[in-house]
DNA sequence: ATAGCGAATATTGTATCCTGGGTAGGTGAA
DNA sequence: TTCACCTACCCAGGATACAATATTCGCTAT
C-alpha cells in the first residue's frame, strides 16, 4: 500500500519531517479516515525511531488530524456532514476577517501575489487543467490570508483549509464550479483593491458557501 | 520560583499531566513570555521523565504557548499589543457565530447554565469578589461554546481564551469594567432566548470589542 | 459449534542512553 | 582592554530499552 512515499528526505529534523510527511499522506488520501496509525510501521517507514513520530503525532492530534486513545492508539479523525459545514462556516468567518485586514495591511507585494493567482486561475479554467485550478485557488486563498499580515489568523486558515482538504471534498470537481469560483474570486479581488471591507467580507463568505454547498454536492 | 506545583497527581497518563500542568503554570503567569523552558528541568519538577514532557510541549507548540527554536529550545511566546488585539478579534468572529449556531442548537440544559453563570456574575460582582467575577465570566463565554453544539468550534475557541488569559489582561480588573460586562452579557442572553441571531452576533462581538479596549486600557 | 478463558503477541507509555550542536567562560595575544 | 579562539559543559534530538496494557488467537469445556 505504500503509493506514498513516506521516506525521509531533506528536513531539518526528523519530527518536522514526520509531521509533514505523514500530515500530507492523510491531507492526500493515502491514510483514511478511521484508519489506525501505528507508531512502529511508521517509524519504520521513514526510517527514523519511534521517538520523532511520536512527536509529530501529538502535534496532528493538536491540529485535528488525528484522534489519540490512550493506551489504544491513534486514528485518523473522520468528520460526518455536519462538520464539514462547520469548517466551511468557521473557516468563512476567518477569511472575512482576513480580507478585511487585508484592505488595511495589503502591500502591492500581496496585490500582485492575488493578481498573480487569478492569472494562473483563468489559464488553468480555460485550458481544463483541474489539478492547476486546484492549485491555483489554494493560492487565492493563501494570498489573502498572507495579505492580513496575521501570524495568528494564517496558522488558523493554513490548519482549517488542510483539514477541509482532506476530506476529499474537492467542490471544484463539480462541473461549472471552476468558472463560478474564478467569477467570485474576481468579485473578491476587485472588492479588496476598491477597499469596500463590507462587500469584501461578504462575497468571501459567500464564496466559501457556495464552495461549501458545491462540496457537499460532488461528495456522493 | 515553585510558586506553582509542578507535581503530578491523578492523571491517566504522564503526557497528558505535563500538558495541563504546564499549560496552568503559563496561563496563570508562573512561566512568563519569553522565559525558557527546560525540558530536564520540568521533568524533574514533575517526576516524570524527558519524553512525556517533550509530547507536551509538542502539543504546546501547535496550540501557540510555546515556540521552539530548533536545538536551542523552547521559550513561552510574547504577544505584543497588536496580536491581543488579533486573538480578541478572531475570538469575537468565532463566538459570534458560536451565538447564532446556540441560538438554533441550543437545550434547556444550555440555557440553564448562561443564566446560572448570569447569577453568579450578579452575586460575585456584588459583593466585589474580583476571582469569582473572572471565573463566572469564563463560565458564560463556556456556556456559549458549548450551546453551539459545535467540537471544532468548542476547540478553538477554549484555545483562544487561553491564550488571551495568559496575558494576564484581566479586562476585568479595570474599575466599572464588571458592572458593564454583567450588563452586556445579559443582553447577549436575552437575544439569545428571542432568538435574534443578528443581534446576538453583534452584542458579542461588540462586548469583546469593549473588553479588548478595557483590557488594553488596564495594561497601561 | 461456540463461549469463555488464558497465554502469546503487538503496541503504547515511560525511562534511559548516546550524540552532536550550542553556549558560556576562560585564556592568551594584539 | 578587547577580541579571537578554545574548551568544557549543557541541553535538545534521536535511538534504544524496559514496563504496562490491549489484542489476538488458540485451547478447552459445555
Amino acid at each position: 500500500m505504500d503509493i506514498i512515499d513516506l521516506k525521509i528526505r531533506d528536513y531539518k529534523n526528523a519530527r518536522e519531517a514526520a509531521f509533514e510527511k505523514i500530515k500530507e499522506a492523510i491531507i492526500k488520501g493515502h491514510f483514511k479516515p478511521g484508519e489506525k496509525l501505528v507508531e512502529q510501521t511508521l517509524a519504520q517507514e521513514m526510517g527514523v525511531s519511534r521517538t520523532p513520530v511520536r512527536e509529530a503525532i501529538r502535534r496532528l492530534e493538536a491540529e485535528g488530524f488525528v484522534i489519540s486513545i490512550p493506551r489504544k492508539g491513534v486514528v485518523v479523525s473522520r468528520a460526518d456532514k455536519e462538520e464539514i459545514v462547520q469548517l466551511y462556516s468557521i473557516r468563512a468567518e476567518l477569511e472575512g476577517l482576513a480580507a478585511r485586514w487585508a484592505i488595511e495591511n495589503a502591500d502591492e507585494d500581496d496585490i500582485q501575489k492575488l493578481d498573480e493567482a487569478i492569472s494562473r486561475m483563468e489559464e488553468t479554467v480555460a485550458s481544463g487543467d483541474l489539478d492547476g485550478v486546484v492549485q491555483s485557488n489554494a493560492l487565492f486563498h493563501d494570498a489573502i490570508a498572507q495579505a492580513s499580515k496575521s501570524r495568528i489568523l494564517c496558522t488558523l486558515l493554513k490548519t482549517l483549509q488542510d483539514n477541509i482538504q482532506r476530506f476529499r471534498f474537492q467542490s471544484l470537481h463539480l462541473p461549472g464550479r471552476p468558472e463560478a469560483a474564478l467569477a467570485e474570486h474576481k468579485e473578491i479581488i476587485a472588492a479588496i483593491k476598491e477597499k469596500k471591507a463590507e462587500e469584501a467580507d461578504r462575497l468571501l463568505k459567500e464564496h466559501l458557501q457556495n464552495a461549501c454547498a458545491a462540496a457537499l454536492a460532488h461528495m456522493k
